[in-house]
DNA sequence: TACTGTGTTTAGTAATTACTAAACACAGTA
DNA sequence: TACTGTGTTTAGTAATTACTAAACACAGTA
């Protein structure tokens, strides 16, 4: 007993929901997602609200927000009203544009903020017991040493556009 | 005007609850962690209650949480009732247990829902029009192969422990 | 056995977030 | 100018999540 392809697709919808879900993003956004990128051609906002069930509005906002993020793309025909809306599905260059997007984000705001707290301790403007200071201050400075590997490490995925596979197995054979 | 220490170590926490809201976790947690985190011996229960502002009871189930993932761990002295708590302060090690603690979660089930998706294309048992078929089939495997990679680099990753910032920048040189 | 000090669980509330329904804006067309 | 078809914004609701307050369990001690 075959199973049908619609079966198939809405499966898979919803396992992108789950994955959005799982990284903080409303399920809509994955489901949204999923929908576009099983498509063969771009798909009007009124088709991702039939796919998906969701309301024009959450469709409007979500995807937009994908737009920003560059999972999708937005672009209308000539003589058509309508905006078409069409996955992205070279993942590296997606992942490139979220690591930007969050580039100025709350999360970077509070990664700066431990830096300024480190240039404090610098310039010796700390008061405090001794002791308890260093100790402080040389937490800190391990914590911030520790987000600039993670952040040099994400450059490097960035970089792996257009490298594929292959350099992620060159990666390994370095860190054996 | 010298920075009182106490000041340093407040910022730092808020900075560290927004980082933890940031990647979906509760602020809380953060603020946990960042007490213990400045903290140069391990606290008991009521002290880290006394310093977050938390209940007795979010902060037991809070920290049971972080313990699970390697970022705090607990022990017990003799002769006292009470549990300690101290930070983890080997990053690297924090995030292999985190990344292991993933393995069985809802974001590991959706994944391996996606290669069952696939298991079945190669079984040949979709039905539906060819050519859109094989584009689905074409762009679900896309999909898993990206999630392999990222996979492997997770795994590249874990090995950093213990190997710190200068592999990553060997990782980089590789990259160029 | 009752009491004290510890951590845990539970029932409910507050805060946040995702989403809906509907008003709206605006461009193109009769 | 009114009408139609599009996407957007807004006000409010539903769902979820973080957290509190308080009952509870349990081990050790008088």
């Amino acid at each position: 007993m075959p199973i049908k392809l619609s079966i198939i697709k809405q499966d898979f919808t919803e396992g992108l929901s789950q994955i959005s879900r799982f990284w903080g993003f409303p399920k809509g956004m994955g489901a949204i997602f999923a929908v576009l990128y099983l498509s063969p051609t771009p798909l009007p906002l009124d088709e991702i609200v039939s796919q998906t069930g969701l309301t024009k509005g959450a469709v409007s906002t979500e995807v937009r927000t994908l737009a920003r993020m560059g999972l999708v793309h937005r672009f209308s025909k000539l003589g058509d009203r309508k905006d078409y809306y069409e996955a992205e599905s070279d993942f590296y260059k997606s992942i490139r544009s979220i690591l930007k997007e969050r580039q100025n984000s709350e999360f970077d705001r509070a990664i700066r903020s431990v830096k300024e707290t480190l240039e404090k301790f610098e310039s010796g403007s700390v008061s405090g017991v001794e002791a308890e200071v260093k100790f402080v201050y040389e937490r800190v400075k391990a914590l911030q040493e520790f987000f600039n590997a993670i952040d040099t490490l994400a450059s490097a995925v960035i970089k792996l556009e257009n490298l594929g596979f292959v350099n992620v197995t060159k990666i390994l054979s370095v860190l054996k």
